[in-house]
DNA sequence: TAGATTGTTAATCGATTAACAATC
DNA sequence: TAGATTGTTAATCGATTAACAATC
């Protein structure tokens, strides 16, 4: 067994980044690359190459020094970290155009999650297919997580609703939940949630954006504050 | 002009989480409060009263003490703060599942922020409406980026094509660019991306949710070595 | 005035980063 | 061996939090 240099588990920073190596290292794994250097898989993943080797020695040391990494042993190792050996089970609550992106979404499928149970509150939505599986009535919430063993839950549903179908997912068992509405949900300690926010993303941005207006602004001003002193 | 403690703007964080206060004050200005305090504010907003009360502290001194904060002008100073006192046109590159999503979705308009243009590449889109905009061919983007003054782009491409365009929004103005494409971009400096990837977030659900099992798996064990060993 | 609540301080905690010894 | 690159140390930086003086 690996020394681990974890005094109580992996930083919440390095568990967030280790899913975006694992697709740097998918890709030069597709790409036929046998191994990688930190500096390397660092650029592929926007970060610096301190940050990765750290990052990645919480896992155990996984590196050959004066050589770089095992593209295919890494890949394993950061999976198993990240739990994808297995497959999760997955309900989306919400079938609007979101949860219909997120039902057809491939890239869940290959990464170690099956959606297995959609649910709607719609009568019209109700018993279609949509990527190839049924549409379930909100009543039958409780008993498709149960029976299919569901850990998480995916709420695509309108922010008024979504703090009621999250009650239910958790009374019913699901102790993950990623949460596209725009609300804050209220979960038992135990419960890990998640949340996908565009309009908060973009409000950000916005701030940036007009950040970088008034630094521009700023910078007119300078310059027509030098023309008027004139040339030096 | 009110005393501001910032050294340099503000603290990353705290902008991050401005959104999430605003959307907790535009409920309580609906409910028709008038004041709240930092606690009540701060349990709406999922987080403790101490980092309320410094993240407002970094706007300016908005809140009477013994009192709370006035709602509808606390609602203003953030809303200020973030930029969206002005509208910022935005356009939606691709127009899957997600960017139908994206372009219906209506929490966008509210929150100073138009879609003004849409683009795909695919010419059975191209001339449909969506979300009462026309489809416009990706070859028309430079050109709608200048006319419309748009500072944000939002990418909703498949992920092999997301770069391309990400250049082509930087290289016609764009300095603001929301991602949804699974894929680390590169842009220049001055350019903001946030990234928006349901993959990486069910991802680091699974690593908790994996985490959970082993320490419940744990319990079992240890139980049943008490149970080995007898009662004391 | 008494009670309530802000705004700020200072301690603590966690994350980042440069630098380099270890070692392939 | 010489060159390359990891894994780790230690310094720095930024974020969180409890506590409380200021003040409504």
């Amino acid at each position: 067994m690996p020394a681990r240099a974890q005094g109580r588990g992996i930083p919440e920073a390095t568990v967030a980044r280790l899913p975006v190596y694992l697709r740097a290292l998918s890709t030069l794994a597709e790409d036929g690359a046998g191994t990688v250097s930190s500096e390397e898989l660092a650029t592929a993943a926007g970060v610096n190459s301190a940050k990765l080797r750290k990052d990645l020695s919480y896992l155990g040391s996984y590196g050959t020094r004066g050589v770089g990494y095992d593209v295919d042993y890494l890949v394993y190792q950061v999976s198993r970290e990240l739990g994808l050996t297995q497959d999760w089970p997955v309900v989306i609550v919400g079938l609007g155009h979101l949860g219909h992106a997120l039902a057809n979404y491939g890239g869940f499928a290959s990464r170690g999650f099956a959606i297995r149970a959609l649910v709607d509150a719609d009568p019209e939505l109700v018993d279609q297919q949509i990527a190839g599986l049924r549409v379930h009535p909100l009543e039958a919430l409780e008993d498709l997580v149960r029976r299919l063993g569901i850990a998480i839950g995916v709420i695509a549903t309108p922010a008024p609703v979504a703090q009621t179908i999250c009650d239910r997912l958790v009374s019913a068992g699901v102790s993950s939940i990623l949460n596209f509405a725009p609300v804050v949900l209220a979960v038992p300690d135990e419960v890990e949630v998640r949340k996908v926010d565009m309009s908060i993303e973009l409000q950000i941005l916005a701030f940036h954006e007009q950040r970088k207006l008034a630094t521009a602004a700023l910078g007119d001003v300078s310059r027509e504050l030098a023309e008027a002193v004139g040339p030096r």
